[in-house]
RNA sequence: GGAGAUGUCGAAUAGUGGCUGAUUUCGCAUCUUUGCUAAAGAUGUAAGCCUGAAAGGGCUUCGAGGGUUCGAAUCCCUCCAUCUCCGCCA
Protein backbone atom coordinates (compact mmCIF):
# COMPACT_ATOMS: atom_id res chain seq x y z
CA UNK A 1 0.00 0.00 0.00
CA UNK A 2 1.35 3.37 -0.93
CA UNK A 3 0.53 6.61 1.35
CA UNK A 4 -2.65 8.20 -0.28
CA UNK A 5 -0.63 11.72 0.60
CA UNK A 6 2.05 10.82 -2.23
CA UNK A 7 -0.51 9.26 -4.69
CA UNK A 8 -2.52 12.66 -4.41
CA UNK A 9 1.08 14.39 -5.46
CA UNK A 10 2.66 11.91 -7.67
CA UNK A 11 0.25 10.35 -9.79
CA UNK A 12 1.62 10.48 -12.66
CA UNK A 13 4.82 8.72 -11.01
CA UNK A 14 2.36 5.94 -9.78
CA UNK A 15 0.46 5.63 -13.15
CA UNK A 16 4.06 5.23 -14.72
CA UNK A 17 4.82 2.47 -12.63
CA UNK A 18 1.39 0.60 -12.75
CA UNK A 19 1.99 0.83 -16.10
CA UNK A 20 5.67 -0.12 -16.20
CA UNK A 21 4.14 -3.52 -14.23
CA UNK A 22 1.97 -4.29 -16.94
CA UNK A 23 -1.30 -3.91 -14.27
CA UNK A 24 -4.28 -2.03 -14.71
CA UNK A 25 -4.86 0.62 -12.20
CA UNK A 26 -7.12 3.88 -12.95
CA UNK A 27 -5.48 6.53 -10.36
CA UNK A 28 -7.59 9.04 -11.55
CA UNK A 29 -10.90 6.89 -10.60
CA UNK A 30 -8.88 6.64 -7.36
CA UNK A 31 -8.08 10.26 -6.98
CA UNK A 32 -11.78 11.22 -7.53
CA UNK A 33 -13.32 8.44 -5.08
CA UNK A 34 -10.46 9.88 -2.69
CA UNK A 35 -11.92 13.57 -2.73
CA UNK A 36 -15.55 12.29 -2.56
CA UNK A 37 -14.24 10.63 0.61
CA UNK A 38 -12.23 13.98 2.24
CA UNK A 39 -15.27 16.00 1.33
CA UNK A 40 -17.96 13.22 2.89
CA UNK A 41 -15.45 12.52 5.87
CA UNK A 42 -15.54 16.70 6.67
CA UNK A 43 -19.21 16.47 7.01
CA UNK A 44 -19.55 14.21 9.28
CA UNK A 45 -16.92 15.30 11.52
CA UNK A 46 -18.67 18.70 11.85
CA UNK A 47 -21.68 16.82 12.62
CA UNK A 48 -20.23 14.84 15.06
CA UNK A 49 -18.36 17.95 16.88
CA UNK A 50 -21.71 19.49 16.69
CA UNK A 51 -23.09 16.36 18.51
CA UNK A 52 -20.26 16.70 21.37
CA UNK A 53 -20.61 20.09 21.74
CA UNK A 54 -24.22 20.33 22.53
CA UNK A 55 -23.53 16.83 24.63
CA UNK A 56 -21.67 18.77 26.94
CA UNK A 57 -24.71 21.69 27.62
CA UNK A 58 -27.00 18.82 27.97
CA UNK A 59 -25.15 17.47 31.13
CA UNK A 60 -24.20 21.36 32.41
CA UNK A 61 -27.60 22.49 31.89
CA UNK A 62 -30.19 21.70 34.88
CA UNK A 63 -33.49 23.28 33.36
CA UNK A 64 -35.02 20.25 32.02
CA UNK A 65 -37.40 21.78 29.20
CA UNK A 66 -34.05 22.78 28.01
CA UNK A 67 -32.76 19.83 28.26
CA UNK A 68 -35.20 18.05 26.48
CA UNK A 69 -35.09 20.48 23.24
CA UNK A 70 -31.37 19.65 22.94
CA UNK A 71 -31.96 16.17 22.48
CA UNK A 72 -34.41 16.39 20.44
CA UNK A 73 -32.46 18.65 18.36
CA UNK A 74 -29.34 16.15 18.46
CA UNK A 75 -32.00 13.65 16.82
CA UNK A 76 -32.07 15.34 13.86
CA UNK A 77 -28.71 15.58 13.98
CA UNK A 78 -28.09 12.01 14.44
CA UNK A 79 -30.68 10.99 11.65
CA UNK A 80 -28.88 13.38 9.61
CA UNK A 81 -25.41 12.26 10.47
CA UNK A 82 -26.49 7.98 9.86
CA UNK A 83 -27.30 8.83 6.62
CA UNK A 84 -23.87 10.31 6.06
CA UNK A 85 -22.22 7.42 8.13
CA UNK A 86 -23.33 5.01 5.80
CA UNK A 87 -22.74 6.59 2.70
CA UNK A 88 -19.22 7.11 4.24
CA UNK A 89 -18.69 3.20 4.97
CA UNK A 90 -19.55 2.20 1.55
CA UNK A 91 -17.04 5.08 -0.26
CA UNK A 92 -14.48 3.64 2.38
CA UNK A 93 -14.96 0.02 1.42
CA UNK A 94 -14.39 1.14 -2.28
CA UNK A 95 -11.55 3.06 -1.69
CA UNK A 96 -9.79 0.27 0.79
CA UNK A 97 -10.28 -1.90 -2.38
CA UNK A 98 -8.49 0.32 -4.35
CA UNK A 99 -5.82 1.20 -2.05
CA UNK A 100 -4.53 -1.79 -1.81
CA UNK A 101 -4.49 -2.74 -5.67
CA UNK A 102 -1.99 -0.05 -6.02
CA UNK A 103 1.06 -1.11 -7.09
CA UNK A 104 4.35 0.15 -5.40
CA UNK A 105 6.91 1.77 -8.41
CA UNK A 106 9.11 -0.12 -9.38
CA UNK A 107 12.95 1.49 -9.64
CA UNK A 108 14.45 2.93 -12.54
CA UNK A 109 17.24 0.55 -12.60
CA UNK A 110 14.06 -2.30 -13.81
CA UNK A 111 13.94 -2.87 -17.45
CA UNK A 112 10.83 -2.87 -19.52
CA UNK A 113 9.06 -5.80 -20.30
CA UNK A 114 6.07 -7.96 -20.19
CA UNK A 115 7.24 -11.25 -18.55
CA UNK A 116 10.17 -13.55 -17.26
CA UNK A 117 11.06 -13.52 -20.99
CA UNK A 118 11.94 -9.93 -20.45
CA UNK A 119 14.52 -10.22 -17.39
CA UNK A 120 18.03 -9.05 -18.14
CA UNK A 121 20.92 -11.40 -17.14
CA UNK A 122 23.14 -9.47 -15.25
CA UNK A 123 25.96 -12.66 -14.67
CA UNK A 124 26.41 -16.11 -14.66
CA UNK A 125 28.68 -18.32 -12.23
CA UNK A 126 30.28 -21.20 -12.79
CA UNK A 127 30.61 -23.72 -15.67
CA UNK A 128 27.94 -25.37 -17.01
CA UNK A 129 28.89 -29.37 -16.76
CA UNK A 130 30.00 -30.65 -19.87
CA UNK A 131 28.94 -34.57 -19.70
CA UNK A 132 30.36 -37.46 -21.84
CA UNK A 133 26.84 -38.84 -21.90
CA UNK A 134 22.98 -37.79 -21.90
CA UNK A 135 22.38 -36.17 -18.04
CA UNK A 136 19.73 -37.62 -16.59
CA UNK A 137 17.04 -35.85 -14.87
CA UNK A 138 16.82 -35.50 -11.58
CA UNK A 139 13.62 -37.96 -11.09
CA UNK A 140 15.52 -40.44 -13.20
CA UNK A 141 18.76 -40.51 -10.61
CA UNK A 142 16.45 -40.40 -7.26
CA UNK A 143 14.60 -42.93 -8.06
CA UNK A 144 17.45 -45.31 -9.22
CA UNK A 145 19.15 -44.64 -5.89
CA UNK A 146 15.57 -44.30 -4.18
CA UNK A 147 15.58 -41.45 -3.12
CA UNK A 148 12.12 -40.10 -3.74
CA UNK A 149 8.87 -41.93 -4.32
CA UNK A 150 6.73 -40.55 -6.51
CA UNK A 151 4.07 -43.05 -7.18
CA UNK A 152 3.50 -43.36 -3.73
CA UNK A 153 3.68 -39.83 -3.20
CA UNK A 154 0.62 -39.47 -5.22
CA UNK A 155 -1.14 -42.58 -3.88
CA UNK A 156 -1.14 -40.84 -0.25
CA UNK A 157 -1.24 -37.05 -0.88
CA UNK A 158 -2.64 -36.71 -4.61
CA UNK A 159 -1.17 -35.22 -7.55
CA UNK A 160 2.66 -33.57 -7.13
CA UNK A 161 2.99 -35.91 -3.64
CA UNK A 162 6.07 -37.32 -3.13
CA UNK A 163 7.99 -38.89 -0.63
CA UNK A 164 12.02 -38.14 0.26
CA UNK A 165 13.90 -41.16 1.47
CA UNK A 166 16.85 -42.27 2.60
CA UNK A 167 20.06 -40.59 0.62
CA UNK A 168 17.15 -37.89 -0.54
CA UNK A 169 16.16 -36.81 2.82
CA UNK A 170 19.94 -37.12 4.33
CA UNK A 171 20.97 -34.60 1.42
CA UNK A 172 18.27 -32.67 1.96
CA UNK A 173 18.89 -32.19 5.72
CA UNK A 174 22.49 -31.66 4.93
CA UNK A 175 21.84 -28.74 3.00
CA UNK A 176 19.33 -27.13 5.92
CA UNK A 177 21.95 -27.84 7.94
CA UNK A 178 24.60 -25.91 5.74
CA UNK A 179 22.89 -22.93 5.26
CA UNK A 180 21.72 -22.62 8.61
CA UNK A 181 25.41 -22.66 10.00
CA UNK A 182 26.25 -20.54 6.62
CA UNK A 183 23.78 -17.56 8.36
CA UNK A 184 25.10 -18.12 11.98
CA UNK A 185 28.71 -17.42 10.57
CA UNK A 186 27.39 -14.50 8.77
CA UNK A 187 25.66 -13.27 12.36
CA UNK A 188 28.92 -10.36 12.45
CA UNK A 189 28.56 -7.23 12.69
CA UNK A 190 24.34 -8.08 12.69
CA UNK A 191 22.76 -11.32 13.80
CA UNK A 192 20.29 -12.99 11.54
CA UNK A 193 17.70 -14.71 13.82
CA UNK A 194 17.00 -18.11 13.20
CA UNK A 195 12.79 -18.98 13.57
CA UNK A 196 10.60 -21.50 12.69
CA UNK A 197 7.58 -19.81 11.60
CA UNK A 198 3.95 -21.06 11.05
CA UNK A 199 2.42 -22.29 7.73
CA UNK A 200 -0.97 -21.65 8.72
CA UNK A 201 -1.51 -18.26 8.59
CA UNK A 202 -4.11 -16.04 9.35
CA UNK A 203 -5.69 -13.57 6.55
CA UNK A 204 -4.53 -10.17 8.00
CA UNK A 205 -0.35 -11.28 7.48
CA UNK A 206 -1.69 -12.23 3.83
CA UNK A 207 -2.92 -8.85 3.28
CA UNK A 208 -0.03 -7.30 4.84
CA UNK A 209 2.46 -9.03 2.67
CA UNK A 210 0.72 -8.16 -0.38
CA UNK A 211 -0.29 -12.00 -1.48
CA UNK A 212 -4.18 -10.83 -0.66
CA UNK A 213 -6.65 -10.28 -1.92
CA UNK A 214 -5.00 -10.47 -5.50
CA UNK A 215 -3.46 -14.21 -5.01
CA UNK A 216 -6.73 -15.68 -3.23
CA UNK A 217 -6.44 -18.56 -5.60
CA UNK A 218 -3.08 -19.57 -5.56
CA UNK A 219 -3.28 -20.41 -1.75
CA UNK A 220 -4.90 -23.26 0.46
CA UNK A 221 -7.41 -22.44 2.67
CA UNK A 222 -8.47 -24.17 5.98
CA UNK A 223 -12.60 -24.14 7.08
CA UNK A 224 -11.54 -21.92 10.13
CA UNK A 225 -10.95 -19.34 7.59
CA UNK A 226 -6.26 -19.79 7.62
CA UNK A 227 -4.75 -20.06 4.93
CA UNK A 228 -1.44 -22.40 4.32
CA UNK A 229 1.44 -19.81 3.27
CA UNK A 230 3.78 -20.34 0.13
CA UNK A 231 6.47 -19.18 2.01
CA UNK A 232 7.54 -18.14 5.41
CA UNK A 233 7.84 -14.48 4.00
CA UNK A 234 4.40 -14.32 5.37
CA UNK A 235 4.46 -15.06 9.11
CA UNK A 236 7.99 -13.65 10.04
CA UNK A 237 6.96 -10.42 8.18
CA UNK A 238 3.85 -10.51 10.33
CA UNK A 239 6.18 -11.37 13.59
CA UNK A 240 5.94 -7.61 14.38
CA UNK A 241 2.46 -6.54 13.09
CA UNK A 242 1.14 -3.68 14.88
CA UNK A 243 4.45 -2.81 16.43
CA UNK A 244 6.58 0.22 16.76
CA UNK A 245 10.03 -0.61 16.99
CA UNK A 246 13.19 0.66 18.75
CA UNK A 247 15.58 2.13 15.63
CA UNK A 248 18.42 0.96 17.38
CA UNK A 249 17.32 -2.89 16.60
CA UNK A 250 17.12 -1.70 13.14
CA UNK A 251 18.44 -4.10 10.46
CA UNK A 252 16.43 -6.70 11.24
CA UNK A 253 17.63 -9.74 10.23
CA UNK A 254 15.77 -13.20 10.10
CA UNK A 255 16.15 -16.64 9.04
CA UNK A 256 12.66 -18.30 8.74
CA UNK A 257 12.40 -22.03 8.05
CA UNK A 258 8.87 -23.17 7.27
CA UNK A 259 6.80 -26.01 5.15
CA UNK A 260 5.36 -23.85 2.49
CA UNK A 261 2.57 -24.79 0.17
CA UNK A 262 1.08 -23.92 -3.20
CA UNK A 263 -1.84 -24.46 -5.21
CA UNK A 264 -0.01 -23.93 -8.21
CA UNK A 265 -3.41 -23.18 -9.90
CA UNK A 266 -2.20 -21.16 -12.79
CA UNK A 267 0.41 -24.28 -13.52
CA UNK A 268 -1.38 -27.32 -14.05
CA UNK A 269 0.63 -29.11 -17.27
CA UNK A 270 4.03 -26.91 -15.50
CA UNK A 271 6.34 -29.27 -14.71
CA UNK A 272 4.69 -32.32 -14.10
CA UNK A 273 7.36 -34.03 -12.82
CA UNK A 274 9.86 -34.19 -10.21
CA UNK A 275 10.56 -32.04 -7.63
CA UNK A 276 10.52 -28.62 -9.46
CA UNK A 277 7.13 -27.35 -8.82
CA UNK A 278 5.39 -29.64 -5.61
CA UNK A 279 2.21 -28.26 -3.29
CA UNK A 280 3.84 -29.01 -0.29
CA UNK A 281 7.88 -28.53 0.21
CA UNK A 282 10.13 -27.17 2.48
CA UNK A 283 11.84 -23.39 2.70
CA UNK A 284 14.33 -21.25 4.55
CA UNK A 285 13.82 -17.45 3.97
CA UNK A 286 15.79 -14.37 4.75
CA UNK A 287 14.03 -11.34 5.63
CA UNK A 288 15.45 -7.85 6.57
CA UNK A 289 13.96 -4.98 8.17
CA UNK A 290 15.39 -1.75 7.99
CA UNK A 291 14.98 1.97 8.35
CA UNK A 292 12.83 3.90 5.94
CA UNK A 293 16.14 4.80 3.38
CA UNK A 294 16.29 3.57 -0.01
CA UNK A 295 20.12 3.24 0.01
CA UNK A 296 19.66 0.91 2.77
CA UNK A 297 16.87 -1.07 0.88
CA UNK A 298 19.33 -1.60 -1.99
CA UNK A 299 22.07 -1.94 0.73
CA UNK A 300 20.56 -5.19 1.94
CA UNK A 301 19.06 -6.24 -1.15
CA UNK A 302 22.49 -6.16 -2.41
CA UNK A 303 23.65 -8.61 0.93
CA UNK A 304 20.63 -10.77 0.37
CA UNK A 305 21.45 -11.67 -3.11
CA UNK A 306 25.00 -12.20 -2.18
CA UNK A 307 24.05 -14.46 0.87
CA UNK A 308 22.22 -16.87 -2.03
CA UNK A 309 24.90 -16.26 -4.64
CA UNK A 310 27.69 -17.68 -1.82
CA UNK A 311 25.66 -20.18 -0.48
CA UNK A 312 25.42 -21.37 -4.45
CA UNK A 313 29.03 -21.29 -5.03
CA UNK A 314 29.76 -22.86 -1.86
CA UNK A 315 27.87 -25.74 -3.29
CA UNK A 316 29.48 -25.78 -6.51
CA UNK A 317 26.26 -25.24 -8.45
CA UNK A 318 26.28 -23.02 -11.91
CA UNK A 319 23.75 -20.07 -11.79
CA UNK A 320 23.08 -17.18 -13.12
CA UNK A 321 21.51 -13.60 -11.75
CA UNK A 322 19.00 -12.26 -13.98
CA UNK A 323 16.90 -8.51 -12.76
CA UNK A 324 13.22 -9.22 -13.54
CA UNK A 325 11.81 -6.76 -15.87
CA UNK A 326 8.46 -4.77 -14.37
CA UNK A 327 5.97 -6.90 -16.19
CA UNK A 328 7.53 -9.99 -13.85
CA UNK A 329 7.36 -7.94 -10.72
CA UNK A 330 4.95 -8.18 -7.97
CA UNK A 331 2.28 -5.49 -6.71
CA UNK A 332 4.75 -4.87 -4.01
CA UNK A 333 7.99 -5.11 -5.32
CA UNK A 334 10.12 -1.92 -6.26
CA UNK A 335 12.76 -4.22 -7.62
CA UNK A 336 13.91 -8.40 -7.67
CA UNK A 337 16.82 -10.14 -9.00
CA UNK A 338 15.66 -13.55 -9.56
CA UNK A 339 18.94 -16.67 -9.06
CA UNK A 340 18.32 -19.31 -11.64
CA UNK A 341 20.33 -22.58 -11.17
CA UNK A 342 21.74 -24.50 -13.87
CA UNK A 343 19.68 -27.45 -14.71
CA UNK A 344 21.54 -30.34 -17.25
CA UNK A 345 18.59 -32.30 -17.83
CA UNK A 346 16.10 -29.29 -19.04
CA UNK A 347 19.21 -27.52 -19.97
CA UNK A 348 17.70 -24.64 -18.58
CA UNK A 349 18.23 -22.11 -15.66
CA UNK A 350 15.66 -22.58 -13.05
CA UNK A 351 14.39 -20.30 -10.47
CA UNK A 352 15.62 -21.43 -7.00
CA UNK A 353 15.91 -17.74 -5.32
CA UNK A 354 13.80 -14.42 -5.67
CA UNK A 355 15.29 -11.41 -3.89
CA UNK A 356 13.17 -8.42 -3.67
CA UNK A 357 12.64 -5.19 -1.67
CA UNK A 358 9.46 -2.96 -1.14
CA UNK A 359 10.23 -0.19 0.49
CA UNK A 360 7.56 0.43 3.30
CA UNK A 361 4.66 -1.30 0.90
CA UNK A 362 4.67 -4.17 3.44
CA UNK A 363 5.28 -2.74 6.22
CA UNK A 364 2.63 0.16 5.82
CA UNK A 365 -0.10 -2.95 4.92
CA UNK A 366 1.12 -4.71 8.74
CA UNK A 367 2.01 -1.02 10.44
CA UNK A 368 5.50 -2.07 11.34
CA UNK A 369 7.10 1.28 12.57
CA UNK A 370 9.97 2.87 14.41
CA UNK A 371 10.55 6.82 15.70
CA UNK A 372 12.69 8.76 13.61
CA UNK A 373 15.53 11.12 15.25
CA UNK A 374 13.45 13.53 13.69
CA UNK A 375 10.69 12.37 16.30
CA UNK A 376 8.32 11.13 13.56
CA UNK A 377 6.98 7.60 13.44
CA UNK A 378 8.24 5.84 10.15
CA UNK A 379 7.07 2.67 8.20
CA UNK A 380 10.47 0.32 7.93
CA UNK A 381 11.55 -0.74 4.98
CA UNK A 382 11.41 -4.96 4.10
CA UNK A 383 12.96 -6.95 1.59
CA UNK A 384 13.31 -10.66 1.51
CA UNK A 385 15.23 -13.45 -0.26
CA UNK A 386 15.57 -17.43 -0.53
CA UNK A 387 17.90 -18.73 1.72
CA UNK A 388 16.92 -22.37 0.43
CA UNK A 389 14.14 -24.04 -0.92
CA UNK A 390 13.89 -27.61 -2.48
CA UNK A 391 15.21 -26.43 -5.74
CA UNK A 392 19.07 -26.02 -5.15
CA UNK A 393 18.94 -29.69 -4.43
CA UNK A 394 17.15 -30.44 -7.66
CA UNK A 395 20.27 -28.84 -9.48
CA UNK A 396 22.88 -30.20 -7.30
CA UNK A 397 21.99 -33.54 -8.04
CA UNK A 398 21.70 -33.36 -11.74
CA UNK A 399 25.00 -30.95 -11.99
CA UNK A 400 26.74 -33.63 -9.62
CA UNK A 401 25.55 -37.01 -11.57
CA UNK A 402 28.38 -38.96 -12.41
CA UNK A 403 28.02 -41.64 -15.74
CA UNK A 404 27.33 -44.59 -13.48
CA UNK A 405 24.43 -42.75 -12.23
CA UNK A 406 25.74 -41.94 -8.88
CA UNK A 407 25.63 -38.31 -7.59
CA UNK A 408 29.50 -36.82 -6.02
CA UNK A 409 28.25 -34.60 -2.74
CA UNK A 410 29.82 -30.80 -3.08
CA UNK A 411 32.91 -30.91 -0.32
CA UNK A 412 31.02 -28.36 1.99
CA UNK A 413 28.10 -30.81 2.28
CA UNK A 414 30.42 -33.92 3.00
CA UNK A 415 30.93 -32.78 6.87
CA UNK A 416 26.85 -32.60 6.99
CA UNK A 417 26.86 -36.10 5.42
CA UNK A 418 28.28 -37.80 8.05
CA UNK A 419 31.85 -37.72 5.74
CA UNK A 420 29.79 -39.14 2.84
CA UNK A 421 31.10 -38.43 -0.60
CA UNK A 422 28.84 -40.23 -3.36
CA UNK A 423 25.62 -41.25 -3.30
CA UNK A 424 25.31 -44.43 -5.39
CA UNK A 425 23.23 -47.53 -5.43
CA UNK A 426 24.32 -50.59 -3.31
C1' G B 1 -16.38 -29.80 22.95
C1' G B 2 -18.69 -27.73 27.90
C1' A B 3 -18.62 -24.00 32.22
C1' G B 4 -16.63 -19.60 34.10
C1' A B 5 -13.31 -15.25 34.46
C1' U B 6 -10.45 -11.47 32.28
C1' G B 7 -8.60 -7.80 28.21
C1' U B 8 -7.94 0.46 29.96
C1' C B 9 -2.46 5.08 27.34
C1' G B 10 5.50 1.77 27.89
C1' A B 11 4.31 -1.33 32.74
C1' A B 12 1.06 -1.90 36.78
C1' U B 13 -3.66 0.23 38.14
C1' A B 14 -8.76 3.58 38.99
C1' G B 15 -13.05 3.77 36.58
C1' U B 16 -20.96 0.19 36.04
C1' G B 17 -24.23 5.86 30.84
C1' G B 18 -22.61 12.53 30.38
C1' C B 19 -18.20 16.60 34.89
C1' U B 20 -13.37 10.53 31.66
C1' G B 21 -9.03 10.86 26.10
C1' A B 22 -9.47 8.74 30.53
C1' U B 23 -7.17 8.12 37.75
C1' U B 24 -2.84 6.90 40.47
C1' U B 25 2.07 4.77 40.81
C1' C B 26 6.35 3.41 38.25
C1' G B 27 9.12 4.20 34.02
C1' C B 28 10.82 7.73 30.33
C1' A B 29 12.22 12.94 28.48
C1' U B 30 13.44 18.01 29.49
C1' C B 31 14.39 21.67 33.05
C1' U B 32 15.62 23.48 38.23
C1' U B 33 18.52 22.71 42.54
C1' U B 34 23.83 20.42 42.79
C1' G B 35 31.41 20.14 42.91
C1' C B 36 29.84 14.96 40.61
C1' U B 37 26.31 11.16 41.33
C1' A B 38 22.14 10.19 44.06
C1' A B 39 17.89 12.42 46.07
C1' A B 40 14.13 16.19 45.56
C1' G B 41 11.02 19.52 42.72
C1' A B 42 8.70 21.39 38.02
C1' U B 43 6.92 20.32 33.31
C1' G B 44 5.85 16.96 29.73
C1' U B 45 4.85 11.75 28.23
C1' A B 46 -0.01 8.06 22.35
C1' A B 47 -1.25 7.23 17.50
C1' G B 48 -4.08 7.88 13.07
C1' C B 49 -6.98 10.94 9.99
C1' C B 50 -9.39 15.67 8.10
C1' U B 51 -8.55 20.95 7.58
C1' G B 52 -4.92 24.91 7.39
C1' A B 53 0.84 28.45 4.39
C1' A B 54 1.47 28.20 9.58
C1' A B 55 -0.33 28.87 14.34
C1' G B 56 -4.28 26.34 15.27
C1' G B 57 -8.99 23.80 14.92
C1' G B 58 -11.73 19.25 14.42
C1' C B 59 -12.67 13.83 14.29
C1' U B 60 -11.37 8.81 15.78
C1' U B 61 -9.17 5.16 18.99
C1' C B 62 -10.12 2.00 26.52
C1' G B 63 -8.62 -6.19 22.58
C1' A B 64 -11.46 -6.04 17.29
C1' G B 65 -16.10 -5.37 14.82
C1' G B 66 -21.30 -4.38 15.19
C1' G B 67 -25.72 -2.63 18.13
C1' U B 68 -28.75 0.30 21.92
C1' U B 69 -28.69 5.80 23.19
C1' C B 70 -29.15 12.76 22.11
C1' G B 71 -24.58 10.74 24.61
C1' A B 72 -20.74 4.30 25.76
C1' A B 73 -14.37 2.42 28.61
C1' U B 74 -19.16 1.66 31.22
C1' C B 75 -25.29 -1.78 28.59
C1' C B 76 -26.20 -5.78 24.49
C1' C B 77 -24.29 -9.13 20.35
C1' U B 78 -20.27 -11.43 17.49
C1' C B 79 -15.22 -12.35 17.06
C1' C B 80 -10.01 -12.56 18.88
C1' A B 81 -6.61 -13.45 22.90
C1' U B 82 -5.36 -15.02 27.90
C1' C B 83 -6.44 -17.73 32.48
C1' U B 84 -9.18 -21.60 35.57
C1' C B 85 -12.07 -26.04 35.83
C1' C B 86 -14.43 -30.34 33.28
C1' G B 87 -14.48 -33.49 29.02
C1' C B 88 -11.89 -35.56 24.74
C1' C B 89 -7.33 -37.00 22.33
C1' A B 90 -2.21 -38.34 22.81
Amino acid sequence: MLDIRFIRENKELVAAGAKKKHIDFDVDALLALDDKRRELMTSVEAKRAEQNAVSEKIVQTSDAAEKQQMIAQMKEVKDALTVQEEELKGILKEWQLLMVAVPNIPDMSVPDGADDADNMEIRTWGEQPAFSFEPKSHTDLMLELDMVDFDRGTKVSGFRGYFLKNDGVRLQFAMWNFVQDFFIKKSAPQKWTPMVVPSLVRREPFMGTGYLPQSEEDLYKTQDGEYLSGTAEVATMAYYMDEVLDKSQLPIKMLAFSPAFRREAGSHGKDTKGLIRVHEFYKLEQVVLCEASHAESVKYHEEVTANAEEIMQALGIPYRVVVNCGGDLGLGQVKKYDIEAWVPAEKKYRETHSASYFHDFQTRRLNIRYKDEDGKMKFVHSLNNTALSGRPMVALIENFQQPDGSINIPEALVPYMGGQTVIKKI
